[in-house]
DNA sequence: GATGAAATCCGAGTCAC
DNA sequence: GTGACTCGGATTTCATC
C-alpha cells in the first residue's frame, strides 16, 4: 500500500469516482492542473491499477431488478475442493452481485438482485440450493435499501 | 416497470455499464445506430432515470481499503423512530458501503470497507456499537472476495 | 416522432519546450 | 510540468421518411 499518490492523484481519483463522465478538460480544472498533465496522470492511474474501470450505473428497478436479497450459505464440508466448486458455480450466476467467503456462522454471503420475491423463490429452489456442497441457506430479504453501493471514501 | 426500452436502448445500457468511457462514436457503432441517434438515446436514458450516473472504479486495496467486513445489526426496539435514528446515523458513516433493512435474524446488514482488522476493531468499538439503538452486532470478516459488486445483468 | 447526413465546434491526445 | 497544434469526436441543425 506504498502510497505514491500525491494530492492531485487523490483528487483525480475522487472526482472520477464521483463522475466518470467528466471530460479531461473539466477534470483538469477541478484538480487545478493543466489538461495535458491531467491526461497523463489519469492514464497512469489506469495503467497502475488504481482505477480498474468506469461503469455507468443502471437503476435496478427500471430494468426489473428491484428486489435485493442477502443470502447466508453453509457448506457441507470445509475442504478446499468444496469451496472451489461452490465459488466457481456461484460466480457464474447472473443474479449474484456479491459472493464473499466469510468467517463466522456462515461460509458465504451472497448479495442477489432479482425482479420480485416470486422470482427469488424460483431461483432459490432451482439454483441456489443446487449449488455444489450447499448444506443450508438463510435468506434475508431487503425491505429497505438505506445505502447501496456507496462510493469508496479514502 | 413499463418497459419503453427497445433493443437499442438495452444495448446502450449494457455497453455503458460495461464501459462508461465508451465514446459516443464507438457506442453508436456497437449499438448499430448513427452517432446522432445514439447521443439522443443516451441522453434520454439519463433524463428518464435509467442511468443514474457514471462512476470510475477505484481499486480498494490501492487506497488502503482492502479489508471488507459484513456486519449484522440488531436494534433494541422495533419502532419507526428507532429505525429512523439508526439509518440516519449509519448513512453518515464514510466506511459504510451498504446499509440494508432486512427481514430475518437481524434488523440491518452493513457492508463496510476499512484498511485492516485493527482499523475495523477501532471502528466497531467506537462507532458501530455506538450507533443509536444498537443492541447487538455480529461481524463477518470477509476472507476472500469471490465476486464484488458485479455489474447488473438484465 | 424518430432517423441519419452534414456542418460546426470543442476537447483529446501528442508534440516540442 | 506547460503551452500549442492537429485531428477526431461530440453536439446541433436540418431534411427526410
Amino acid at each position: 500500500m506504498a502510497d505514491e499518490l500525491d494530492r492531485t492523484d487523490l483528487k483525480i481519483l475522487r472526482l472520477l469516482q464521483a463522475n466518470g463522465r467528466l471530460s479531461n478538460a473539466d477534470l483538469a480544472a477541478a484538480a487545478a492542473v493543466s489538461p495535458a498533465t491531467c491526461h497523463r496522470r489519469t492514464q497512469r492511474l489506469f495503467e497502475e491499477g488504481y482505477l480498474t474501470g468506469v461503469r455507468a450505473l443502471v437503476a435496478p428497478h427500471k430494468v426489473d431488478r428491484g428486489t435485493l436479497v442477502m443470502v447466508g450459505v453453509v457448506l457441507d464440508r470445509s475442504t478446499p475442493e468444496s469451496f472451489g466448486a461452490f465459488e466457481a458455480a456461484a460466480a457464474k450466476l447472473k443474479f449474484v452481485l456479491d459472493c464473499h467467503l466469510v468467517a463466522g456462522d456462515f461460509d458465504y454471503f451472497l448479495k442477489i438482485r432479482v425482479g420480485d420475491m416470486a422470482d427469488f423463490n424460483r431461483i432459490h429452489g432451482q439454483q441456489l440450493i443446487a449449488l455444489p456442497g450447499v448444506r443450508q441457506t438463510r435468506t434475508f430479504f431487503v425491505m429497505k435499501e438505506v445505502v447501496d453501493n456507496a462510493p469508496l471514501e479514502f
